[in-house]
DNA sequence: CGGCGTGTTCAATGCGGCGTGAACAAGTGG
DNA sequence: CCACTTGTTCACGCCGCATTGAACACGCCG
């Protein structure tokens, strides 16, 4: 029999608290994850105790092999951990997610970027040949450069924005949000000044 | 016969300014959008004169079908115009994008917040009754207030977002983003002090 | 008036992803 | 040692979505 491990759930709040889940599942499927992973991030951050895979897949209506999947992938982002060392221990969620947030900013974002910027320059490269050899491009390479300096743009923004530190109080997170914009800012002026062409 | 409206594009810079577009549209993908569209308005940005949707097609090796939908889309975002009156008339991309990722943000993005902030304070609401009821709940009220907290920051900052102007000269982007996030910082340090609770 | 080129719409199809059920592995307790 | 519970993995089926080809509508030019 399961030792009675959680507080038991008051059914009408659960009620409410599934709805949250769907909410922060949309949001999340949104952003371009799964929404399995947002709600089950949400129950988890939300219960008041660890849960084990059953428990959810059961809050749920689920299946386990769904639930197990979507565990370990939050696992390995960092946004939820094991408890204990048992075979069948619980999980519980961290709060902080922006550690993940940032590591994702830096990677696929990153990249997705860096792969647009580094096209524009050889397009810009191979059109500025084209159009010293006198022949016609059919494009318009100020555009391009207007381009090209749109990503830099983003991946200035992009580097200043994954420095954000998470703050150790919850109710300072307005102030530090505050002062990163105040810094973000006088970098971005500092680096228009920088390299202004 | 066509009109030779267009400069002839240059194949190798041509096969160029389709990585590009491939890359624009795979960075458009992931945030939820089709990567078709991207794509086109890429490729309408960067070419030098208006085109119609055969070029298009015959440039991407896509099907009218596709393309046809594409443009209108596009057209309702406001990302293309049309060129003149006729029937078969070409096609130009807008390059200030701002105006319709502000529109998406205060639409799309809003809703997915505000339901979850909606069903948030339902939650705790219920939770604080079976809680003052002497009932086990089950769920931890303080991180609901967290997590609504959290909500909140996020619709102030795309609030302030969503305020932000395309300045009229490329140029001015780096300062104009400046001069927001300092504003921005400002109105986040005057939040907490008037809402400290 | 009649071909021709272009834009639009829609049904069909092909493909990828998601969730499930079942089989298997691994502890745990009696 | 055996029964029971939980976690893991995988093949299957299902749904949705994107893309296509075709049929139709519309304007232009001869």
């Amino acid at each position: 029999m399961t030792t009675e491990r959680n507080e038991a759930a008051h059914p009408i709040v659960e009620a409410r608290v599934l709805e949250v889940c769907d909410a922060i599942g949309a949001f999340i499927e949104w952003w371009g994850f799964k929404a399995v992973h947002g709600r089950v991030w949400a129950l988890l951050a939300l219960r008041g105790a660890p849960m084990t895979q059953i428990e959810i897949a059961r809050t749920f209506g689920l299946s386990r092999a769904g639930i197990s999947g979507a565990v370990h992938d939050l696992e390995e982002w960092g946004l939820v951990d094991i408890v204990g060392e048992g075979r069948n221990a619980p999980w519980q969620a961290r709060l902080d997610v922006w550690p993940t947030i940032a590591k994702v900013l830096r990677s696929r974002e990153w990249m997705l970027i860096e792969a647009a910027r580094v096209s524009l320059e050889a397009a810009i490269e191979e059109a500025e040949l084209a159009h010293a050899r006198g022949e016609a491009v059919g494009y318009d390479i100020g555009r391009m450069r207007t381009l090209l300096r749109l990503t830099e743009v983003a991946q200035a923004l992009l580097r200043l924005l994954v420095s954000l530190r998470t703050p150790k109080r919850v109710e300072d997170t307005l102030e530090g949000i505050g002062d990163w914009l105040g810094r973000a800012g006088q970098a971005f002026r500092g680096l228009r000044n920088g390299r202004a062409d």
